[in-house]
DNA sequence: ACCGGTCTGTACGCTTTCAGACAATATTTT
DNA sequence: AAAATATTGTCTGAAAGCGTACAGACCGGT
């Protein structure tokens, strides 16, 4: 019973019809996602697709000295291993880790692809999804060159917790250096300022949110309208940021 | 018979196979795509689907201050009009608008849908064109962060360039400043060192590339990447970059 | 209680890019 | 031919963030 009521937390396993979660239920395996855990590595194949129910997984992109700057947050909103249904195995320049540690279902990649051509619900929703996650990278993109560090740590640790749920988060200043594409120095600058200004307090290896409100009035425009796109995705149903 | 050899340079159309090209063939209608005409605007509705022939086409996030910057580039290799597959009628961020001055043909969107939900050919055409393009959306985001300005012009031309076929372009600095989401006066520093070094020409409105290989060393490794990428796409079938 | 490793705050000079401005040149219009 | 417009090259001061370094704080294990 509790393990039907966290398939359920999934949202996209939560939008399928009976008959369709009941095809995939057999296959549904589930497995923590301890912090820092590699899903899929760029050039090897991906051999499942993740349903997190709790947790979030970050996707980066890798460049060749090795630097990563992360593309997009995939949390119980969403599905690791997109590439799957789109008849890809491998990615060339991602890299899909655990950010926040939780837990998910994961389906063989022939199980997922099996299931998505038969062009049932299950297929429209991953490709709403898409629609989704697609504007969440070319936001990031535009955010990435235009909005000021400060703006985008902002930005970055709400979208966080709208996929974790909790406003505490376990996370070092080194990780979301590593996700947003600076220094881990430039990191520990902008969450003094946030603190400072009563937003988030911050120790070692930890971030709380104290003042939601004005996190968003301190974050770039970025973090709106991503999460309004991503309220359109389930607006009949249930919403998350 | 011309018109005829013209659909079939866009990659996509070509590969499709003769039964599903002549179910769609009625519907196409040939448009020419003038330099900044805007195929779609944020938040607005998006009437049919653009399949380039020559030319190139940009989608940009749009940002509130009107401030714009490219996520990737689409030419004969591809479609414009993605959302359309993946069941939505808008974007809430993105602008697509004509880059390089060419033609296309267009579909409209009950067309486009209706053909893609037979699940056949053209269905895992877009698909797996739509993977590369978020290779390509998913590398700038990184690039935007990490490389430096002349770097991202060696990219950007390079890019261009391919999609063009030729290797003269008329570009105003203006132009690719908004593109690179950076100031004009910048472009003009960076495209005269490319100069300088030999890699190319450029006058008022116009860029040729003079030494391509050149220019390649001279950019950034997500070139080369996002270029593999859809090399892969159409492996069997043609090259594009 | 101590030690070694991890994490954070802060500092320095430096590079890249910005913001804004201006003059020079090329093209188009009158 | 002259005027208006579009495009480019360059300048100055300033901001953001980089690379690097180092010391202090915190934590877990013995």
């Amino acid at each position: 019973m509790d393990a039907y009521i966290n398939h359920k937390s999934n949202l996209i396993l939560n939008a399928l019809p009976t008959q369709e979660y009941e095809r995939l239920y057999t296959h549904l395996e589930y497995v923590e996602l301890p912090l820092g855990k590699i899903l899929y590595d760029p050039e090897e194949p991906i051999r499942h697709a993740y349903f997190p129910l709790r947790g979030a997984v970050s996707v980066v992109t890798v460049l060749r000295d090795g630097g990563s700057v992360e593309a997009g947050v995939i949390g119980k909103e969403g599905v690791v291993g997109i590439p799957l249904v789109l008849g890809r195995e491998t990615e060339l320049n991602r890299r899909a880790v655990v950010q926040i540690q939780g837990s998910g279902l994961r389906l063989k990649a022939t199980a997922l692809t099996e299931e998505f051509r038969r062009g049932e619900r299950l297929h429209d929703l991953l490709l709403s999804y898409l629609h989704a996650f697609i504007t969440q990278i070319s936001q990031t993109a535009a955010c990435n060159r235009m909005h000021r560090l400060e703006e985008r740590l902002a930005r970055w640790l709400l979208a966080c917790q709208d996929r974790l749920g909790s406003d505490e988060m376990q996370l070092t200043q080194e990780f979301i250096a590593e996700m947003l594409g600076v220094r881990r120095a430039g990191v520990s600058v902008a969450a003094t300022q946030l603190q400072e200004r009563g937003l988030i307090k911050h120790k070692r290896g930890f971030i709380q949110i104290i003042d939601r409100e004005g996190l968003e009035a301190a974050s770039c425009e970025c973090y709106g309208v991503v999460r309004r796109e991503y309220q359109r995705l389930f607006e009949n149903r249930a919403a998350t940021g």
